[in-house]
RNA sequence: GGAGAGAUUCCCGAGUGGUCAAAGGGGGCAGACUGUAAAUCUGUUGGCUUAGCCUUCGAAGGUUCAAAUCCUUCUCUCUCCA
């Protein structure tokens, strides 16, 4: 098998592929020119977006030629793959802001040179289609019946699926035709929800130019207990860090389950495969491995520094060292401690509980640890004689989430 | 266009005049056990100036001492018919 998707293999990557020889074939050849879409739904991407583009990466380092298509035009429509509902119809201003904001998060991680990786916009081709001439051209190669065999579309009869929602396989499949044609794309990747469109995609053009195309699913990630991967309690793990700030994004890595460790190491980091099997291996610490994933990862996504400095704060949260000053950290008036501090505010300001009820039910179940203190007296207010001689205190919600105040 | 069914707290889903801040499950949070893991068990899960008060059951009105529950109108969804 051609090296390139050997490595895939290896790093669990591969879910289905349309013709695994041929691919194969074809990138013994030379360089494969491939894409992967995203639609900009949202202003930044989040880790279960990113599965593709650490397989983009891969396939670049071997020699292949990568396109990311930003949807700006299929995300008018939306895609109905994997969803139960229809989803909220976005104005072109946010789409457009979005897949800019996307666009710099991709190229981040992707560095886009404009010959061997680079990004289109299907808003390019589709925004001013003719309606008759697509259903000429385009619509008269697909078959009602077949769609509606696809499982994508079969789950949505039940709830209910608008036209708008149906087309969207046509659109899929004429960009790939679009960038077979604009750039010689001959390969589209993505998750396994899109098999169904890649499949429908790969058929027009072999329709309509005659050429053989491949398509490449990679496996939807969910964590060993059935869970979506990179869920967190306030929703998705994002990459922009003023929604999921870097130490929040180390800590789900340092705290994933043992029997996902080798997998995300493999997947999620670029540590070579050897190193990433030696890491997980049954007699070593679980710890350093889930430690090294989550600074590897940390490192990938918001850079050396950032990822340091979760180290540190977690470091300094959990084992005792490390640097205080690298832990979450709000600011609070000294005042309020002089005046003595109610609790519950204070949790709640410190930013560990969003209501006081919640502070109060954290406090009355013995959850909340001012200082060495576990403060079981919600009527008590905090002092100053609380603070350390650098008017810093560490409050713990619970034993995992942690802030430090500093006043001033 | 016609005939039905439905909209409940983060999600699913009970509830058809007071005992309802609303069963049950999921999820979340906390505690025990641990390894900042998983599994398990226990508690908890609208807000607040917390023995009390305020807001919530698609929206707006109305009946009633009292409504998620009854009436009217509206919005949206689904099913069947044309």
């Amino acid at each position: 098998m051609n090296p390139a998707l050997v490595t895939l293999k290896e790093r669990g990557f591969l879910q289905q592929c349309t013709d695994l020889d041929g691919l194969s074939k074809l990138m013994d050849q030379g360089p494969v020119t491939f894409y992967v879409g995203c639609d900009p739904t949202h202003h930044s991407l989040h880790i279960g977006h990113m599965v593709p583009f650490f397989a983009f990466r891969h396939l670049r380092e071997h020699g292949h030629h990568g396109i990311a298509l930003l949807g700006g035009g299929t995300a008018r429509i939306g895609d109905p793959s994997g969803k139960t509902e229809m989803r909220q119809l976005l104005s072109y201003e946010n789409l457009d802001s979005n897949a800019a904001s996307i666009e710099r998060q991709l190229n981040r991680f992707i560095s886009f040179d404009g010959t061997t990786a680079y990004t289109d916009n299907n808003k390019n081709w589709l925004a001013r289609l003719n309606y008759i001439d697509f259903l000429r051209d385009i619509g008269r190669h697909f078959s009602v019946n077949r769609m509606l065999s696809f499982e994508a579309y079969r789950m949505r009869m039940e709830t209910g699926l608008s036209f708008i929602e149906f087309n969207y396989q046509l659109l899929q499949s004429y960009d790939f035709l679009e960038l077979y044609r604009r750039h010689g794309c001959r390969l589209q990747i993505g998750g396994d929800d899109q098999w169904g469109n890649i499949v429908a995609g790969m058929e027009l053009i072999r329709r309509v130019e005659g050429a053989e195309v491949f398509g490449l699913t990679f496996p939807l990630v969910t964590t060993s207990d059935g869970k979506k991967m990179g869920k967190t309690e306030k929703g998705a793990l994002f990459l922009d860090p003023a929604i999921t700030s870097p130490y929040d994004f180390f800590q789900y890595w340092r705290n994933v389950t043992d029997q996902d460790v080798e997998r995300f190491l493999l997947m999620f980091t670029f540590l070579p495969t050897d190193e990433c099997k030696a890491l997980s291996e049954p007699g070593r610490n679980v710890n350093e491995a889930k430690e090294r994933l989550a600074w590897e990862l940390t490192a990938l996504i918001h850079g050396k520094d950032e990822a340091d400095k979760a180290l540190a704060g977690a470091k300094a949260a959990f084992g005792g060292g490390g640097d205080r000053s690298a832990m979450p950290t709000v600011s609070l008036p000294r005042s309020k401690f002089d005046a003595g501090y109610p609790v519950l505010d204070l949790f709640v300001d410190a930013g560990l509980s969003s209501s006081k009820s919640e502070a109060r039910r954290l406090v009355q179940q013995g959850g909340a640890t001012v200082g060495a203190d576990i403060w079981a007296d919600e009527k008590t207010p905090v002092g100053s004689s609380a603070l350390d001689e650098d008017g810093e205190l560490i409050l713990r919600a619970g034993k995992k989430r942690y802030a430090r105040v500093v006043t001033g």
